[in-house]
DNA sequence: TTTT
DNA sequence: TTTT
């Protein structure tokens, strides 16, 4: 059936590359998506949305982005759960990505510490 | 920023209109979405997602759709925490809905018992 | 750059599997997308969308649908021109599938012809 | 029936308000949306997507976006035609906006002239 | 707690 | 050139 999903945000912190016991690369990066609307108070409230990249999408989330970094992300809505350590299910729905677009303009403040000399990549 | 839903699933068991404080109408509903593949043993699995539905699209859906109807939604993702009854934080996950739309072509299917000799909806 | 599109609409004709000259299979539908909301004359218009689908998908419409079945696509939006025969550049904008579901909940209706005993498919 | 859009992309032009007889702000503008891969000689090409924007979005987007800002657009596609000059119709499909995010990072790029010392808006 |  |  259909289940689409596309965020624009910036990553909460700077992400990090995990393989899976088959060697595979996977990383989890939480979304802040800010609201566009505001609240009773005035404010702008953002919604915090986990998202799981596989492969290289992983990768290179990992060697261009850093917390802050906008990023759109097109993927679909998964659920999960697992046994709480209070033996009760938890229950998660995350987003898995299918692409992810590094949207920050000014990439120096997103490439990795001793690359700044380099090519960096922006919006494209 | 951009936060954007569409889904296409089955009303999971027959949706209750409930109303808030200020009298305003609202319901939950999980959607049931088959994945389009399929996993390691063949079977088709299914992503249960949490959708809030609000004023008119909570009145039609309790109204017009029980268990099994098929319903697209559009929305965005909203997350959300409360404190669990072992005291820590629960984070939840769901889609708030700004549309939905009745895709069952067996509107006989889906219309409240009592109902069924009334003229009932399908798809449009 | 993100270019994401969903559809539900009925095919407004039968498709037509056609090959390019390396083989490959292509089919362009027209989706009518009935719209949510009516017009100043209380009546509900659609939307008329231009869809490429290609190999599997392609095949696939083809064999199990015909003109007013229900479908579900996922795809980007695709720009391109060539040379009206007035000698004026004439831009086309339309969809070009990523996937497609078939939502038709009575599948006897959208199988071709001297298919109808055999096993049809549906809403999965 | 579902018709849902999401696009980033950029300003092809300067925005021009325009106001209909009754006096509704309205603005058209073509969204260049890189693609996410190379063609046959290693170029990235874009789509050229015609987007309608009305009332404050087009307001605030005459008043904040100049050529080349990065926007994100959601909206639905909609079909017209009208009668060419050479007498046939002439069939278009375009997208209409239901909100607007100005996404360019550096957003002195993107303020009108005679407005660089005031605050502007970037991305949020 | 899961739909066909 | 438009679907139910």
């Amino acid at each position: 059936m259909i289940n689409q999903v596309t965020l624009v945000g910036r990553l909460t912190r700077d992400p990090e590359l995990r393989k899976t016991t088959e060697g595979t690369a996977v990383t989890q990066i939480t979304l802040a998506v800010n609201r566009n609307f505001r609240n009773h108070n005035g404010e702008i409230e953002a919604d915090f949305v986990q998202c799981t990249l596989w492969r290289k999408a992983a990768e290179n989330t990992c060697q261009y982005c850093r917390k802050g970094a906008v990023v759109g992300i097109t993927g679909r809505l998964q659920s999960r759960n697992y046994d709480g350590k209070d033996g009760k299910k938890v229950y998660v729905t995350e987003v898995v990505a299918e692409s992810i677009r590094f949207l920050s303009a000014r990439p120096h403040d997103v490439v990795p510490e001793g690359k700044k000399e380099e090519t960096a990549i922006g919006i494209s």
